[in-house]
RNA sequence: GGUGGCAUAGCCAAGAGGCCCAAGGCGACGGUUUGCAAAACCGUUAGUUCCUCGGUUCAAAUCCGAGUGCCACCUCCA
């Protein structure tokens, strides 16, 4: 089988994947998840179902896949000089709820987006909040190591005593403290230390998510979460860890010198990271794109994709047909033309089942050159769009039979997630009036009244439905 | 200011030294079909060409240098 190569942040470079079991069956891996104070937005999305494929591929190499995501449902607050607002406490006011209501709703929301995206649920999911005996656990580790001190605010990372720190995000120290751009917490030792646990603060409303700790009533940092949760799931060196990419410089970077210092020994093999899904800014200026985020105005959730008809899995196509590690330009022009995409593959796959279902005694078997160019393809870091290519020769192959076709690319769809083998033709409700106009219609063709003809097909038309003449007679599809 | 990255057809987007006079999708155009359409099917669609200029090489979209434009991260956000 052709190797497995993917891009790993930690070297900066494409690295055969070899797994750390000396089995070579079980992969371990942990993703980032969700803040559930809000909807994810499709830009984080893109990053989930990043994710979703390289899973995939992993199950299609042959390993098994021991996937943990996580939930956070507290304590972040609102910038990353670990002062401002925590972001739960802040959605709960704004709706007047709880944050407990309020992160129960934003997971509900956000597993409803993996299912709509045919994202496979990980292995095990874990919530921050379940987790603070080992977040607390993992702090006096690295107090013990002489690694932390004390402020007002709460207890801190000293980052001047893990001489790795800048070396996974390649940061250059000096610079950092001359940029100075953030606004530095007073009595911080380094610019790059970051809070471990933060103590309720003393006056003001009280906070809603508190717990007991050896330091005093409070709430753990926000990097803390997944630093101790991948370890007490997956142990103290596990095979994968991704995200987006703009978790390289801090999110990650913290995430390896609370894990390493403590561990003495390389924390995660692989890291892998997704770019992100920028927006234009304006029409008129080429060129000009933004991130897509919550403080950018361009906000787009799946659910709006939906309300404008797109198939949710017509922008898994859409991703599908870009680079993970390429950043993405949407536009409704782009979405618009990935929904006709899909709609065409899924329309050659239903017109495969029903060929199938006419015709007897077809060859069948699953093709394996393509197969293997497949292999070639996603094996090479995920090169999805070749991937997505192969699936388009093998429906334009005349060589294969519709069952060969169909059974390769469910292979195919093992990775690519776009339910292949789900497809079928919508049964629809007709409503009666279609219906009845139908029935005229095909009257006023047998007397080859073709005005007439016309006319009632534009008619239907008009009602949202698309008239199909065929050689066994007349069908109606709804206009998507 | 620091760091990382990108520039390929009308649009999206692969390709990372010879398999490239450059994949795939969308669109457009032509044809078959049709009473006419639609749908379907077949075909065409980068015309020394891969932002510009220079270099390396027998050979460059692919490597190196310079320039131009753009993006992201370093600030809550994948």
């Amino acid at each position: 089988m052709k190797n497995l190569v993917l891009y790993n942040t930690r070297e900066r470079k494409k690295i055969p994947f070899i797994a750390l079991d000396p089995e070579q069956k079980l992969v371990k891996m942990y993703t980032c998840g969700p803040t559930v104070y809000n909807y994810a937005h499709i830009g984080n999305l893109r990053t989930y179902i990043f994710e979703d494929i390289l899973k995939r591929t992993l199950l299609f190499y042959g390993f098994q896949v021991k996937h943990v995501m996580n939930i956070t449902d507290v304590g972040h607050l609102t910038d990353d000089a670990d002062r401002g607002e925590d972001k739960m406490e802040k959605g709960a006011f704004r709706e007047g709820k709880s944050v407990w209501d309020i992160a129960q709703r934003y997971t509900d929301a956000f597993k409803q987006n993996l299912k709509d995206l045919n994202i496979l649920d990980p292995n095990i999911w874990c919530k921050a909040t379940d987790h603070i005996a080992q977040q607390i656990d993992l702090i006096q580790k690295l107090e013990a190591k002489g690694l932390t001190y004390r402020l007002e605010d709460g207890i801190y990372y000293n980052t001047a005593q893990f001489p790795e720190y800048k070396n996974f995000a390649r940061l250059d120290i000096e610079n950092i403290k001359a940029g100075a751009r953030v606004e530095v917490v007073e009595g911080k030792k380094n610019p790059t230390d970051f809070a471990l646990w933060k103590f309720s603060p003393k006056d003001g409303p009280k906070r809603q998510m508190e717990w007991e700790s050896p330091w005093g009533i409070g709430f753990p940092g926000w990097h803390i979460e997944c630093s101790a949760m991948s370890m007490h799931y997956l142990g103290e060196q596990f095979d994968i860890h991704c995200g987006g990419i703009d978790h390289i410089p801090v999110h990650h970077t913290n995430e390896i010198a609370q894990v390493e210092a403590v561990t003495n020994k390389l924390w995660v093999n692989f890291w892998l990271h997704g770019e992100f899904l920028v927006v234009q800014a304006s029409s008129d200026k080429e060129g000009d794109t933004k991130r897509m985020g919550k403080s950018e105005g361009n906000f787009l959730t799946l659910e709006v994709l939906k309300s404008k008809n797109y198939h949710p899995l017509a922008y898994r196509y859409l991703l599908l047909n870009a680079h993970y590690r390429s950043q993405l330009i949407y536009t409704e022009d782009a979405m618009q033309s990935a929904q006709r995409g899909f709609v065409n593959f899924k329309e050659k796959i239903i017109q495969l089942k029903e060929s199938i279902g006419k015709e007897k005694n077809l060859k069948a078997g699953i093709h394996e050159d393509y197969v293997s160019q497949f292999f070639q393809a996603i094996g090479d870091d995920l090169n999805t769009p070749q991937a997505l290519a192969v699936a388009w020769k093998i429906l334009g192959d005349s060589s294969l039979s519709p069952l060969e076709k169909l059974q390769t690319l469910e292979k195919l769809d093992e990775v690519l997630g776009l339910g292949v083998a789900q497809m079928k033709a919508e049964t629809q409700e007709i409503p009666a009036e279609i219906s009845q106009i139908l029935e005229e219609r095909i009257h006023a063709r047998k007397e080859k009244d073709w005005k007439k003809s016309d006319l009632l097909r534009d008619k239907i038309k008009a009602m949202g439905y698309e008239v199909l003449d065929g050689k066994d007679g007349m069908k109606v599809k709804k206009i998507q």
